[in-house]
DNA sequence: ATAATTACTTGTAAATTGCAAGTTACAAGT
DNA sequence: ACTTGTAACTTGCAATTTACAAGTAATTAT
């Protein structure tokens, strides 16, 4: 297909994330962060990644449409906005937005579990589990 | 298919169950928990449900073939426990571990963040946001 | 001129999800 | 005795999502 420049949407349906599936704040909350991609992605931003190749250098080796697919789903739930930051050829970055940095206490959490109950887990740098970011 | 007697177990392979994405504690975690389901199925058990039933009453309508293979992936992470609580005929109830009690402070976070940015989500009982469990 | 890089898109097979209906074992009502 | 009901699932199948591989457009580096 046709594809003049990047930048241009694809459908980003997904019914859930315009209707929760009850005003339950956890079904409310994984009807947009409960998958297994989204959240290493928000993880990344924390970690002050913006580009799209510095997401794809993880090392859980996401894979190129999943990644396209979540940061639209990402910027859709307004977890993070898109700023062009080079106009020839067309490049975006990523930015947590207050919303998606407001997350961080639940990352914080999860990551305070898999450490206990997964030794083999990588402990988190200080600055990512005591960091509250001001705003 | 032959199903003799209730209480048999189906493959549940799940590869990113037995070998993580990463050593990352938040990638591990979303191998376990990563899907719009087990949360909301570990919020009923920690508050106080046990049995299938009770589980499907739940307000997001969750469909039975998902609950079992829920079930059975909780049981498999040893988030909960299945007890026979009855022989015949048998029937079986889910209690959480200790592993799986200490996710609480997760879905007390995810529950913070979700009653800030979706106002419409319901405030859960202090029974839920204060009590951390004993052990 | 060729190779590399960035940020994607496209195609397709495999896996997962959702929906409806069926099953087994028993209990209770008529 | 027979039908109805309930609990805890299983099964079949269509629809959606995921993973994997390859392709593309614009531009820079060699």
């Amino acid at each position: 297909m046709l594809r003049p420049e990047t930048g241009n949407k694809k459908p980003v349906a997904k019914a859930h994330l315009t209707d929760p599936r009850s005003g339950c704040p956890i079904a409310t909350s994984l009807d947009i962060i409960g998958d297994r991609w989204t959240l290493v992605i928000l993880r990344d931003m924390i970690n002050g990644k913006k580009k799209y190749s510095e997401f794809l250098d993880a090392p859980e080796r996401i894979t190129t449409n999943i990644l396209a697919d979540r940061l639209a789903l990402i910027e859709a739930a307004g977890l993070a906005k898109r700023r062009l930051y080079q106009q020839r050829p067309k490049r975006f970055e990523y930015e947590l937005t207050t919303k998606g940095k407001k997350l961080q206490p639940v990352l914080q959490e999860i990551c305070r579990w898999a450490n206990r109950y997964y030794p083999e887990t990588w402990v988190p740098p200080k600055s990512f589990m005591e960091n509250q970011d001001e705003a």
